[in-house]
DNA sequence: GTATGTGAACTATTTCACAGCT
DNA sequence: AGCTGTGAAATAGTTCACATAC
């Protein structure tokens, strides 16, 4: 739940606006240029009334009888959600799921670029991946000041991930992706998104055990 | 929400529950055997209340007065999530997140095995990435079958998802874990989760758009 | 006729608060 | 005294349903 100029936003409305805003590209490219509320849930697996009431959140950009012009919808969500900005993204961690971060295609189309990147092995630092040069992890705040990176990802082992984020902390940033399976401590005003792929996995195996009962 | 004999359950509750196993398994480790549930919420970043309402839907695990005993709570959780269990899983598409989650060491832990691999590539058939062989994506149906695999994990590029998907759904699997960014289409039996990692991203810096608004 | 926008109803989830147990 | 277990209250989020607009 988000606080946007005094009204109560659910934060899964966020989340959702990213998937029209996807899709209205998709629907663009094919030039349909007008689409209603309930087809555009149909294909993002959402209800009709869900998409109205999340856009309704921010505006009046319909035309009852016919539904949402693609084109300006999509202007629309791209305002609202910052996407004309774009953000330099850090990643810490270097193994494997480190590098299928930095190697990610998908980031830049979406304003995300990744621009430094961290570990503590000696053998990794210095490699280049892409444009990216993996740093040692003593020169975090040095690099992020100089960089203006406001994003970090945390790929590092859950034992080592506290002490990255307090260095991440007190080099200023304040949004981080926690791929850790660890609770971080962090202040108020730094925001942290976990991402638990055991977690995702074993909450999806409980389906399994629990189905037929 | 889920149902467990006739009571209805947050999934949200399910999926701390693993949040506590793991640690509580960490408190074992370090021979503390009773714990509050102040405490646990303490380390896990959630309320006292809700982490004894959790695990209220189960039953009575804790001692007024004094807490949880640590070993038999991880015991009781380890039953209720059917950890006693080990599932095969298959990760489909081979790229950087396919090799991150195919090398990726925490699952054998909470008995996940990934026991296959499929990629679209010839170049890439029959190349062994730790004890798994990539397969051609037309065996997905034989080696399904053949290795008794319940779980899926679709890493494959956004407009192939919907074709894998049908493949995995014809071979039997009713638990997918989604890295594509697409909304899949599956019949009501088939369990999808979707982890969408640009999508992540984004949410996180709309916090970034938003501030200081 | 068709589809939006939105209060009201409903459902889900979290937090409160306290009786009762050790 | 301290902490659990749990109804009740509060908060959050979704779906309904319909007046209104084109």
């Amino acid at each position: 739940m988000v606080n946007v100029n005094n009204k109560k936003i659910p934060a899964s409305t966020i989340s959702r606006l990213f998937v029209y805003l996807r899709e209205l590209s998709e629907l663009i490219k094919v030039n349909i240029n007008t689409i209603s509320s309930a087809e555009l849930g149909e294909r993002t697996n959402l209800s009709d009334a869900q998409v109205r009431k999340d856009l309704g959140y921010f505006g009046q950009f319909g035309v009852s009888g016919s539904g949402y012009n693609t084109q300006e919808l999509k202007a629309a969500l791209e305002k609202i959600l910052g996407r004309d900005k774009t953000w330099n993204v850090a990643v810490v961690g270097a193994g494997h799921l480190g590098m299928a971060l930095l190697t990610y295609p998908g980031f830049a189309d979406h304003g995300l670029n990744i621009v430094a990147a961290f570990d503590s092995k000696a053998k990794k630092i210095d490699r280049k991946i892409g444009d990216v040069t993996i740093s040692t992890i003593d020169d975090i705040e040095k690099i992020i000041k100089a960089k203006n990176i406001s994003i970090a990802i945390i790929a590092v082992p859950a034992q080592s991930a506290q002490a990255v984020t307090e260095k991440l902390v007190e080099a200023g940033i304040e949004c981080i992706l926690n791929f850790a399976p660890a609770a971080l401590a962090v202040p108020e005003n730094v925001k942290v998104k976990d991402v638990d792929l055991s977690r995702e996995l074993e909450t999806l195996s409980y389906f399994l055990v629990n189905k037929k009962a």
